[in-house]
DNA sequence: ATCGTTGGTTCCGTTTCCGAACCCTAGAAG
DNA sequence: CTTCTAGGGTTCGGAAACGGAACCAACGAT
């Protein structure tokens, strides 16, 4: 499979990797939600190579997930911002960042914590249904072939490998 | 900076993204997600060059995340499970197959379609902070040191760029 | 005139990736 | 006791991506 190809996969998730399944494009995102949003910035922060951040910004803004915006005529400046389709990614990078904390953290903890405003905890989240409020764990879900599956019911079930012959 | 450095980073995204952060690892644990186990399976469903599989799975033993168990003597047979390290990347997996179900999939809808068999509805979920209950966006979100943090306060806010000289 | 700042683009050498082909172990079959 | 098949890899050469450094350009300041 070619990486051009993924966004036309059946799977919603392969398709979120044409996005933002690279090596730099999910630290360029972390950035932005910390309210990073000019090039240069970027760069010091991330040591990332001037050329190879260009193409990401790009692509992101290409992808509806950044948006840039002039905010200084004389001399023109721009920067980026995050869309709505950018902000609601913030569910992938929180996953992240706490599975981190949990498993890849430095013996005394991790470097940055994070408190949730409206009641002042240290951040741990969990995901919930949002039809019955119960957490979601893998085991508590099933999977169906949804309105645009073709003949893709492989996501569904684990393939019977049969080497060479018809599937 | 460099693939092997990252997980040495003072981030926890870094550090995640040291362990999946890879154009194929996320497509892979998808798999193990539908229970498929066996190197040929992956390799049919992925359509992955053997070597790159081969790598992968290695490289996501080797991080905790899948266990390689013997389910066969004679032939002697191995199996590649999830681990309750793995397990916990659900919530991971789970964010970005929602994100693209609501941004990237076909006009007609998503090719897979989850349901929360507690509640039977069709799954979207969202995250809440365990602590009160609430759901958790970017903006309720603040961050602050933590006790892992070195001189990497570049994390908690965005850096003011100066180019060349002493930051 | 020329210097500094911001935000890039071009070049080129090095890694990394990928597809195809090959290899090894072990039972089954003749 | 040689060959066949299945599972699970490893080797190799070309293609793509990456990284560093240099170059470019618009524009304001000195």
């Amino acid at each position: 499979m070619r990486w051009e190809d993924l966004d036309q996969q059946p799977c919603s998730l392969a398709r979120t990797l044409s996005v933002i399944g690279d090596r730099w494009t999910l630290l360029i995102l972390r950035d932005c939600f910390l309210k990073v949003r000019r090039f240069e910035s970027f760069e010091l922060r991330l040591g990332i190579a001037r050329h190879i951040l260009a193409d990401r910004l790009k692509k992101l803004v290409e992808a509806g997930v950044l948006d840039k915006v002039l905010y200084q005529e004389r001399p023109r400046r721009e920067e980026y911002r995050l869309t709505r389709k950018g902000l609601d990614l913030y569910p992938v990078l929180l996953a992240m960042l706490e599975w981190g904390d949990a498993y890849m953290a430095d013996p005394e903890g991790p470097a940055v914590i994070r408190r949730h405003k409206k009641c002042g905890a240290v951040l741990a989240s969990r995901p919930v249904c949002t039809s019955c409020g119960e957490a979601v764990t893998a085991h508590d879900v099933s999977v169906e072939a949804g309105p645009g599956a073709g003949d893709a019911d492989i996501y569904l079930h684990a393939a019977t490998a049969v080497r060479s012959s018809s599937a």
